[in-house]
DNA sequence: TATAGTTGTCTAGATCAATAGACATTTTGG
DNA sequence: CCAAAATGTCTATTGATCTAGACAACTATA
């Protein structure tokens, strides 16, 4: 209740897609089999096809059926030295960095406390989207301590890395404190940075990243396309 | 456009709720002011307020309000020794699991590879589903080699713990070699055992567990109500 | 005890989702 | 070339969802 047919149809279509349940032909079977084998009307598969194909992962051909544009799921590494474009390096071919907007604002309870700061500690607050061969993977809001930090924004948007960045302020190395992931709805800014459908899920990853020296120096929040990305981790 | 607008709106009620936008006064706001906030009608606020009664998030009180009954996400930690009880211990009372079921499957390709075996392999299945404070949280599949386990499912059944139930075999430790999550739609047969409402979303694990000599021992696939946990990882 | 503010219930109409059926268009293979 | 099989398009009908409005029932407070 509350989810339509069709949008139901569509995510079971979807899972025996990435199942590898037709690998066989590599196409969906016919609408009129899905019809029967779901037990609803063909227009209510081809609305589900329809979603799928808006997605990009099936292609309808008039007469022929409809075929699987299979899509690998990135799989994104979550270990101790956690960087994002050297994880992904292989998958895509080309990894697309956007710096949406910085600015500078107070500490606020919840983050000073991940930084050990004061509230209210001004921190640099970077918003960026990540995308690979096109397609938006991820979106992000980090923090730094912007005393140590004071160049973070310029640096990023210049470097287009994290880890330039901070070599950029003096610091080599640093590593993953913790990671807490839950997963939910996108809202409605989500849906609009990632590209996705409503309903679509988002995975958050909240992460805290600190120098050699246990002193935490990134607080970020980035949230997946659930359906384009996977979670490693590597203990 | 596939989802119902008051489930759209009760996922944002939901999310507010988690971000402690009302925890002033423990009350969600008057439906008047969701209805003019979201710009719905007040019908559709109700539906969107019914749906989180039923998940018991909320609870309405006529001529009072709305007041929040918090649940926290239960955290779940995932390390090298990643044991299900021992990391929920003091976030909830009582920890149930149940044995759905069990038997002896032969090894196929995906999880005779992760397992190190070849397929074809017997492999003992257990079919379980845990719960915290009578509320469920997880359901799992996980294969053992049924040469060096053979007693798996009775032990399990008998001590209501994998750890005891390997150490019946003679294993006494055992590490976690790697996790995968991955977020999306629950299926049918998850929104029954996690007793979810359609739409939900799960997190499912893939992990890996080995022995000290690095031999493999656990494949599992775990999937985790995603209202009702997060997963922490530690490194 | 009024009164304002809140949730609960009912009716009616407008819009969207799903079913049903018919036929066109395109591809494939005998 | 023809027939089978597949997707594409159209119309019509039914049921669920959403909007709109009115009023009842209950709670807290002045």
């Amino acid at each position: 209740m509350g989810v339509a047919l069709w949008r139901q149809i569509a995510d079971r279509i979807r899972l025996g897609i990435s199942n590898g349940d037709y690998d066989a032909t590599g196409m969906v079977p016919p609408e009129t089999a899905l019809a029967a084998e779901f037990g609803v009307n063909r227009h209510t598969v081809r609305s589900a096809l329809a979603a799928l194909a808006e997605e990009g992962l099936v292609r309808a051909v008039q007469g022929r059926g409809t075929l699987i544009e299979r899509k690998e799921r990135v799989s994104y590494p979550i270990s101790r030295r956690t960087r994002f474009s050297a994880g992904l390096g292989r998958q895509v071919k080309e990894i697309g960095t956007e710096l949406l907007g910085h600015g500078q604002v107070p500490a606020s309870g919840e983050i000073a406390a991940a930084l050990d700061v004061s509230p209210g500690t001004p921190l640099i607050e970077l918003r960026t989207v990540s995308s690979g061969d096109g397609r938006p993977l991820s979106t992000a809001i980090s923090y730094y301590p912007a005393d140590r930090f004071p160049r973070m924004a310029e640096q990023y948007a210049r470097l287009g890395s994290v880890t330039k960045a901070f070599a950029a302020h003096g610091l080599d190395d640093y590593v993953r404190v913790s990671t807490e992931i839950v997963a939910r709805h996108a809202e409605a800014e989500e849906l609009a940075l990632l590209k996705l459908s409503p309903g679509a899920i988002v995975m958050e990853a909240q992460s805290l990243n600190a120098d050699l020296d246990g002193r935490p120096v990134e607080y970020s929040r980035t949230r997946f396309a659930a359906d384009r990305m996977k979670l490693r981790i590597e203990t």
